[in-house]
DNA sequence: TATATTTGCATAACTAGTTATATAAATATT
DNA sequence: AATATTTATATAACTAGTTATGCAAATATA
């Protein structure tokens, strides 16, 4: 079996490279045959300059998607041949207007009049003996992957497939480490521990639980890696604090934080709550995007025992 | 609008050359994403060598399609991280079989159980979002390649082409001159000019026309630059020979041989003739391949006057 | 107006492959 | 058995691009 259907379609790239290379060992032949003496990769050049007139080497670059640098060759290898000239421009002397000579405009005319039209009808002849369309789809994947690259696309099925190993349980008493740990790791990361964090952190039974609270872990092959908290709230305005999120930076890349945010919210609602709160600061940035994400929105600065907070944030809970 | 589409099909081969290395650039972030210390470029070897076991670096070329110094240089380099280790090979110590460490398994297997399934399914959801398949066009357009070149191809186009510029003419006393030169050019190029050529290229309204047989030229630009004649026999079996096809080495690659073949059987059938003959010789290749294209075949020898004759053919006139 | 930043281009060094060629071992031929 | 050819691998030189960087000119900013 074929190499390509063996590995499947992670050697896309591959396969695309070798048959890419296989048109450019062709081109070669073509151009040969057509005894211009221009070597292939300088169509596109020869090409924009046949229908834009002057340019630059930069305006050219862009152009054709190459390099700068690469144009820059191109450039001086036509220069050379005696298709191409240069001309320097009085307003910005740092530019060079690159345009056509005469032989150049000739090689263009001939070539986009005869060769082009040649190779047109051969490739559309092998189109047409083809049941998928080899040309529309490479356009479709460039604008598909203008839209999102290729990276991003694997890293969601990567974030996907890992959060399916995710499971969120009810804290329960064997937790208590974790709890206070994960929380430890990041205050003391980029704040420090204050008094009200070591009375949650050191009694959430007392503090969070008893009062009415829910504490939701976050376990990743049977190891907790992530917490959250529900704070019952003394408060005529809202009636939950979402707080003690800490998610193991060893565990990032899951979706965890998204996960234990989501179970911690349906709780909430469950629990008949109407509007939940939430501090942070913003030097967290990958916590308040991840706020957002979950539906809360920044309101006034209101009193708060935190020293670090400098963002408050709320959520009404929708039916 | 975009370059390609301003270009047309001419340059699908920057258009792959320019999705490849995308892919290439992406996939480099891929593999760092997944931290394992291997380069992309590596996969095929590591992939084959994961499912195939130990082989030699010209087999492992041969599968992944690579040359064979590529391969020296990427068994070099994953040797240098481990992955592989090679081992001599009794038999013959020119070869050197090729086999993954543990290590070498290890990342092969991680590779393909983790990275591929999330590269697939990624690639697999674009697939989705697109009307062309990619991946499907790609491997048709490989099948289609090996049967035949995109130089084939284009070459064929190219005659197709230029071909409709020939026209072929009857014969008439202007084309005296070219109807020697055209003959003289190949026969003295390959034979020595004989009692026989001289007897028909000079007078060819006695020797020819009169006796009612038929001369086409083959016009390009209305420069004569092909001729072939008919000449009426005085035998039981064949009616006509087809002889003296000259076609100028500067007019080749248009098709002007088959052009001039084609018409003179066609005023063969005109003139009512069941059955026609040939002289040749075996060093003329294109020739024999032009008449065999024609529908001639190899008869038994029978006496000639030409010298330089060594093959004869015939062609049956179908109705 | 002096200074900092940006822009256009050239150059160097790199990448991932290629073809051409050298060398040694194996195989075929005389 | 000696010699010629073929095969397996390594190495060198090339290709067509890339990124990184430097320099000078133009533009923005203090």
């Amino acid at each position: 079996m074929n190499l390509f259907e063996r590995t499947g379609k992670i050697a896309l790239g591959s396969r695309l490279r070798l048959l890419s290379s296989r048109m450019t060992d062709d081109a070669t032949k073509i151009y040969r045959m057509y005894e211009l003496e221009l070597s292939p990769n300088w169509f596109p050049v020869l090409f924009i300059l046949s229908q834009d007139g002057a340019k630059t080497i930069t305006e050219i670059a862009e152009e054709i998607g190459h390099s700068q640098p690469s144009v820059t060759k191109i450039v001086k290898e036509m220069t050379k041949s005696a298709l191409i000239a240069k001309h320097p421009y009085a307003q910005d002397k740092r530019r060079n207007m690159v345009a056509l000579t005469e032989k150049g405009m000739a090689a263009a005319q001939h070539i986009i009049d005869v060769q082009c039209k040649d190779v047109d009808a051969a490739v559309d002849a092998l189109l047409a003996q083809a049941n998928h369309n080899l040309w529309e789809a490479l356009a479709e994947w460039e604008f598909l992957l203008d839209q999102k690259s290729l990276f991003h696309r694997v890293n969601e099925q990567r974030k996907l497939r890992e959060s399916q190993k995710v499971k969120i349980v009810e804290y329960s008493p064997e937790y208590k480490e974790a709890f206070k740990n994960l929380n430890e790791e990041w205050i003391s990361k980029y704040f420090i521990m204050e008094k009200e964090d070591y009375k949650a952190l050191d009694h959430p039974q007392e503090y969070i639980l008893e009062p009415g609270g829910k504490i939701k872990v976050a376990l990743y092959d049977n190891e907790p890696v992530g917490v959250c908290a529900l704070i019952k709230m003394k408060d005529p305005e809202y009636d939950f604090e979402l707080a003690k999120m800490g998610v193991s930076p060893k565990a990032q890349g899951k979706s965890i934080g998204y996960l234990l945010g989501k179970s911690v919210l349906e709780e909430a609602k469950k629990l008949g709550a109407k509007k939940l709160y939430l501090e942070s600061n913003t030097v967290l940035k990958p916590a308040i995007s991840l706020y957002q994400k979950l539906g809360f929105q920044k309101v006034a600065h209101r009193p708060t025992p935190y020293s670090r907070s400098n963002i408050q944030m709320a959520l009404v809970i929708e039916d």
